[in-house]
DNA sequence: CGCGACCTTGACGCCTGTCAACACACGTGG
DNA sequence: CCACGTGTGTTGACAGGCGTCAAGGTCGCG
């Protein structure tokens, strides 16, 4: 299997209970073409007609819009094992745009293909329903922390977002994990300003909050920065797949 | 037919052509029955378990998060002929609030009936498509308000937002329509303070941009305000009924 | 008539934006 | 090997948009 063939199977099966057979419908075709896109370059851009649904197997993307004095906010990030576009079709015209922020490397799933494996399992089914309202459950958060949240608690609510989504599909090592985003695109992501980001970070990394390096994040203490970003987990976690009936939960822990 | 029975037709008409023998699908079953709500009541509270498709027959509402510390956010409006909770089935607990922001009228719908209206007409199921993602379309633009625009900017964005969605379903009279929001809940929306959105009406009054008195919107100059709030009408436009093939639009109209 | 919800206005201050250098890493070409 | 350019990160000084606090004013309703 090509590297990151399993990525669909892990970010789906966290939403819903697969079983083997079905991880294996999600499988990347080893025959199917991989594209490729230079971090930087659009891969959708304002005005386009809808196209494939695609997969990002590998690397960093974001959603954006422009004002036309040339502010922009990124409005969706999109991670390893992200899907895009996906009901896209009976648009005529895309409102926004996406670029790269890394390299990538994504497939195109011809929506044949897509119906084969709804049609296949019930289970998938559900957790693709449950995917796109995770989506949205995120851009209402993102509201919440663009309307309400200081530019200290924006910063890091999107730095523990970015966490938790990558431990979703295996992708970070304990304490820390990628992030390739400059400072100069988290300010478009929080709506500040990248002089300010810069200052924030600093302050972040003076309290012992993060130590971010070399595209690298590393947070100490998870909890802690949840708490002074006033992260709540409920918008990712009430997407989870249930928990079994009867199984009992650190009851009493040490 | 009761009164605003008709309200969900012309709501999915201005997405995709239907047949006057889909618009009585769309009809709103006089033997159902129509709950009523009172102002600033919760319709849903974050945390229930989703339940049943809904549709706004009179009345606004509002989508809101709050942060532990009483912030508020406004993440969306639902205006008579909304829907919502359209695909909330495979949700454990809902991740916001919704409010009423007036008395509402409204009914359930199973989602046996849905699925038979679905079955039985493909321009409502896709007309309903474009519906949701008409909704993520807005979302986006408020992402790109919140972060982007000034508080000016913002407020007359989101009159400008009101005044096209009451058009498309017939709830506007001329530049004028309906305006029931208090000024904290306009605060709410924007992510600004009222106090704020208090000098920001006076100023906008000031200009002759707008005249809000007694719950009631004009807007003298629709194109100027959405000049001076950098509005563009895409993100609502491009979902719209595709205009006939062959029928001129304005060529060089005088 | 009094109370509550909402709107209005003024004074003051801070969070964040703006402007402007400068440092640093990296790749490219001479 | 070094000069150079470009993208990114860093820092300081300053200012302004917007938040905060506080005090009325208006209207409708019990």
């Amino acid at each position: 299997m090509q590297p990151g063939g399993d990525i669909l199977a892990r970010r789906l099966a966290a939403l819903a209970p697969l079983s083997e057979a079905e991880r294996r419908m999600l499988a990347v075709d080893p025959s199917q073409r991989v594209r490729r896109t230079p971090a930087r370059a659009d891969i959708v851009r304002e005005g386009d007609a809808p196209g494939d649904l695609r997969l990002l197997l590998s690397g960093w993307a974001a959603r954006y819009k422009m004002l036309d004095d040339g502010r922009r906010q990124i409005v969706g990030l999109l991670l390893p094992g992200d899907l895009f576009d996906l009901h896209m079709t009976v648009l005529h015209e895309l409102d926004h745009s996406i670029a790269a922020l890394t390299d990538l490397r994504l497939v195109e799933i011809p929506h044949e293909r897509l119906d084969q494996v709804l049609r296949g399992s019930g289970a998938i089914a559900r957790a693709l329903r449950r995917y796109t309202l995770m989506g949205a459950a995120i851009q209402r958060e993102w509201l919440l922390s663009l309307g309400q949240r200081t530019a200290f608690e924006r910063l890091g609510h999107l730095l523990c977002e970015i966490h938790i989504r990558l431990s979703m599909v295996g992708l970070t090592n304990g304490n820390a994990c990628d992030m390739p985003m400059t400072q100069t695109e988290m300010a478009d992501a929080t709506g500040i300003t990248p002089v300010h980001v810069n200052r924030t970070l600093q302050e972040m990394r003076a309290r012992g909050l993060i130590v971010l390096k070399g595209r690298i994040l590393e947070i100490p203490d998870l909890d802690q920065l949840k708490q002074v970003s006033l992260f709540s987990d409920a918008y990712l976690q009430s997407l989870g797949a249930r928990r079994p009936p009867g199984q009992v939960v650190a009851l009493g822990a040490a």
